[in-house]
DNA sequence: ATGAAAGCGCTAACAC
DNA sequence: GTGTTAGCGCTTTCAT
C-alpha cells in the first residue's frame, strides 16, 4: 500500500510532525533530520495524500468549472484560459457540462459542495432560482459569462450590450437596416443583453424593431438556429443581413444559407457574436465579434482566487470588451484581419 | 460550518452509524428512525463530505483525464465523451492539458495519485519513460489514443495505420501518386502509425516514398504546419495531394494553400486524418477521416470503470475504425456526405 | 528544534 | 436494528 507520514517517521526515525514540518516546507527543522527524512521519502516512493490533508486542513485544492458544454468552442478556449492559471496556482481542475439544465447544474453544485472545492466558477443556466443553500458564500463562487441575480457574487463577462451594438451598427453602416438575428434562449443574461444591443444599434439609427426578424433558438443545437435562419430567409421580405448570437448559431446560420444556395455577402450579410474556429476558411468567413474567451477564463480564475484569499472582499463585475474582425460576410472593402 | 454526521445524529436522536447507514442507502434501519434522520439531514441542510468518506473508505469519486490540449478538437469531443460516462456514474472528473510535456505530464500524474483518484485516462506524450512508481498498478490507467510501451495497460485507440491507408487510397484512386503528408512528432505512437499507413499504401500501390515529401510538425502548432506545408508547396516537384495528420495540421494546411492562392482540388487536393468543426462549411470542404471521438472518451470510461470493479482483469486493446467522409477536397465526384 | 496526542468527518467492525 | 468505538493520513496545538 501507500507509504503514510507515519512510514516515513519510522524510517527516519523521527515524529510525524517533523515530516510533516518538512513537507509543508516549514524552516524549522534542523538540517540533519531534514537530510534523513527526504531520503526516507525518496526511498519508499511517498507522497502525501491530499484526501486527508484537505480534512485536515478543511480546504481543497480543487476547483470547479461548470459550464453548459465544453464542445461549444466559447467555453472551449475559456476553459484552458481557466486549467492554466488554476494548474499554475498549484488547483486542479474539474469540469461539468450541464447542457443548460438546471438540474443538472444543482447536481454538480451539490457535488462540488460534497467535494468541499476551494471555489467554483459558473456559467449559470439560470437567472435566478438557484438553492441558497449552494450559494450561501461557505465557498465563493464567480458567474461567468452570465449574471446570477440571486445574490452578488465576483462576475466576469463581456461587455454583450456593447458587442452587439458594434455588430448591428457595422452592418447599418454598410447600408443594411433590415437586420434579421438569431439569439439565444431567453433566460441567459448574454442573449437578454445581446438582443437588447442589437435592438438598441436599431433604435438609436432611427429604425424600428421588428420582431418578426428576432428569432429564438437553442444555444446548443445548430440545427435549431439552423432552421430559425431558414425560416428567416423564407420571409417574404428577407432581412438583408444577420446578426447571430453566438458561435454555434453562427454555424446552423451558415449552413442555412448554404442549403438555400444563397450568396454572401451579396445576397445576404452576417455577423457574429463569437468567433467561430477556422473563421477566416470558411467561405465566406464570417465577421464577427471576438469575445477574449482565453482571457475570461484566466480573469475568472484570478478573481475566484482573489476571494478565497480574502472572502469578505466585496464583489466586483469585470466586463470584457469584445473586438470587431472584419471578414468577407459583409461585403465590407476593408481588408481581411489577421 | 457545515453540519456533519454528529450534528445530523444528534438532532435526530440516533447514533452516527444510523445516519452513515441511510446516507449509504442500507436497509437495516427501522422507518421510524429513518424518517427522523431524513428530516434532520432536510433541516440542517446536510451534505455529507466526500473527503472524510474518501479517506475513511480509501477510494474516491474522481477520475482524471490527462490530454494535450481541450482546445485541439480531436479532444473536445472525446472529453465530452468522458465527462458524460463519467458523471452518469457518480464519477467527478479532473481535466489536465500537457501541451505534451512530459515534465507536466508527470506532474500531473503525481497531483493524481496525491488526490488518490479512482482511475486515469492518459494520452501521454510519451510511449516510454514512464516513472514505474506512477504505473505501478494502484491506480489503473487507460491508455487513450496512443500507446504506452512501459507496461500492459487497457487502451481504446482508433486504428490509425488502417485510417491512413484508406486516406491514401482514396487519393491513388483519383489519380494521385505525388501526396504529401504532414504528421505529428515522431514520439507519439499515432503519428508513426499513420504515417506507417501512408507508406504501406503507396508501397502496396506500387509507388516508392519520397521522404522530400514527409514533413513533421508539432501536432499542437497551426503555424508549424502551416509553414510545413508552405514548404512541401514550393517543391520544384510539387505534390499534387496532401495527407494531413491530424486535424490542427489541417487547419494549417488549408491556410497555406489559401495563402499561396492555390485551388482545390484542382490544384491540389487534400485528405485529413480527423475530421475539422464546420469541416463541410470550409472552402473547400475537406474529405476527412473521421475519428469517433466521443466514442473513444465513452469507451475509455468504461474500460476504466471495468478496472476499478475488477482490477486483475487482463488488459485489452479496444481499435476503433474511423470512417471515411467524402467531400470536395479531392474532387471527387462523390456526393457530398452529411 | 522536536515529539505526543488530539481530532478533521466519516465508515465499518463489533457488540448488544 | 442500533450504538460504541477505532481509525483512515494528515496537521497542529501544546509541551518539552
Amino acid at each position: 500500500m501507500m507509504p503514510t507520514v507515519k512510514d516515513v517517521a519510522k524510517r527516519a526515525n523521527v515524529s510525524t510532525a517533523t515530516v510533516s514540518r518538512i513537507i509543508n516546507g516549514q524552516n524549522n527543522v534542523g538540517p540533519e533530520m531534514r537530510q534523513r527524512v527526504l531520503e526516507a521519502i525518496e526511498a519508499l516512493g511517498y507522497r502525501p495524500s491530499r484526501v486527508a490533508r484537505h480534512l485536515r486542513t478543511k480546504g481543497t485544492s480543487v476547483i470547479g468549472l461548470i459550464i453548459s458544454d465544453i464542445q461549444n468552442f466559447f467555453y472551449t478556449s475559456l476553459t484552458r484560459g481557466v486549467e492554466d492559471i488554476a494548474s499554475r496556482n498549484g488547483y486542479s481542475l474539474i469540469l461539468c457540462n450541464t447542457d443548460e439544465d438546471p438540474k443538472r447544474e444543482r447536481v454538480y453544485l451539490e457535488v462540488m459542495h460534497e467535494e468541499n472545492v476551494a471555489g467554483i466558477i459558473l456559467a449559470s443556466a439560470t437567472e435566478r432560482e438557484h438553492d441558497a443553500k449552494l450559494m450561501d458564500g461557505r465557498i465563493p463562487i464567480v458567474a461567468l459569462d452570465r449574471l446570477i441575480r440571486d445574490v452578488q457574487l465576483d462576475a466576469v463577462l463581456v461587455d454583450n450590450i456593447g458587442g452587439a451594438k458594434t455588430a448591428v451598427a457595422h452592418l447599418l453602416s454598410l447600408g443594411h437596416h433590415r437586420i434579421g438575428t438569431i439569439i439565444g434562449q431567453g433566460n441567459i443574461t448574454s442573449s437578454i443583453e445581446r438582443q437588447g444591443g442589437y435592438e438598441q444599434a436599431l433604435t438609436e439609427a432611427g429604425y424600428t424593431v421588428d420582431p418578426a426578424l428576432i428569432r429564438r433558438a437553442d444555444l446548443r443545437r445548430v440545427e435549431d438556429s439552423r432552421r430559425a435562419t431558414l425560416e428567416l430567409l423564407a420571409l417574404p421580405d428577407r432581412p438583408t443581413a444577420l446578426f447571430t448570437g453566438n458561435a454555434l448559431i453562427t454555424m446552423g446560420a451558415l449552413s442555412a444559407v448554404h442549403e438555400v444556395s444563397l450568396r454572401m455577402p451579396d445576397d445576404i450579410a452576417l455577423v457574429s457574436f463569437d468567433d467561430v474556429p477556422g473563421g477566416d476558411l470558411l467561405a465566406p468567413a464570417p465577421t464577427v465579434i471576438r469575445q477574449p474567451t482565453y482571457m475570461l477564463g484566466k480573469t475568472a480564475v484570478e478573481l475566484l482566487l482573489a476571494r478565497i484569499a480574502d472572502p469578505k472582499r466585496s464583489p466586483v463585475e469585470i466586463r470584457m470588451e469584445a473586438e470587431l474582425i472584419i471578414r468577407d460576410s459583409c461585403g465590407a472593402k476593408a481588408s481581411r484581419k489577421q
